[in-house]
DNA sequence: ATACGATATGCACAATAATACCATTCGAGG
DNA sequence: CCTCGAATGGTATTATTGTGCATATCGTAT
């Protein structure tokens, strides 16, 4: 094995992408999440879209295909008012955050090691 | 939480995606990981895309771009002959296939752990 | 009553990314 | 010199994904 390789492989990065699917189709990834964390900073969907760049039409119909498939209710939507409406995290949707987010840490922590031990078999 | 919900959980399955990469890019997946597998049991690249249902053409580009990026040789090719040709895996390509395989798969046994996890916080 | 701003929703379209398809050259043994 | 895989460059095609636009609904503060 050359120098030159045990360099290369020093600069190595493991890259990861986890979701969750029902019936082959994902439902909820790093994505859903986000979004319900800025939902439940920003205060409403339209805000939260606007945090996240992403286009209101987007992060609506993304939302609403979740809920439909796992016929879960992540929002509480509130149309109208003088702020013309708001949305804010069900206990569900709460849950869901916080769960996911806890799935995905311990993934990723896990995923480092295994990456490790990876680094030193191929130095060795 | 509703009998619905828990039972739309027992039936949600983790799904992963995981690759190695070098300076943001990904050089080495389950793709290349199939290709060096594939061409290690047919002899050849040709033989190697066929059995897998690709294009030469992209079996090749992957693997150049790959070798090229890691500044690896994965394989051994031979031109002309009889047969046209053949290729094979280098001892790197070798250990490559090896030691990706035992890391994926220490992965996918981690990820199930902690998906199972998961879902018994989420039944509770 | 009216205005305002967020939710709700369909649909056509742009922007990529990924992959297939095609054409040509190289190379050595039969 | 014929064959068939390796080696490459272009280009066409497809698939995916998000965007933009238009339109309607809704409820409160003014």
């Amino acid at each position: 094995m050359s120098i030159r390789t045990t360099a290369t492989i020093q600069k190595i990065k493991p890259g990861v992408k986890i979701w969750l699917s029902l019936n082959k189709e994902g439902v909820f990834g790093h994505g859903k999440w986000q979004l319900l964390d800025a939902i439940h900073r920003e205060g409403s969907l339209r805000a939260a879209a606007d945090a996240l760049g992403i286009s209101y039409r987007k992060a609506w119909g993304d939302l609403r295909k979740a809920e439909r498939i796992l016929g879960v209710r992540f929002l509480e939507r509130r149309r109208g008012g003088a702020a013309g409406g708001e949305s804010s995290l069900t206990p569900e949707g709460k849950k869901w955050h916080k769960e996911y987010a806890r799935f995905h840490t311990e993934v990723e922590t896990e995923i480092a090691r295994a990456f490790s031990r990876w680094q030193k078999r191929m130095k060795a």
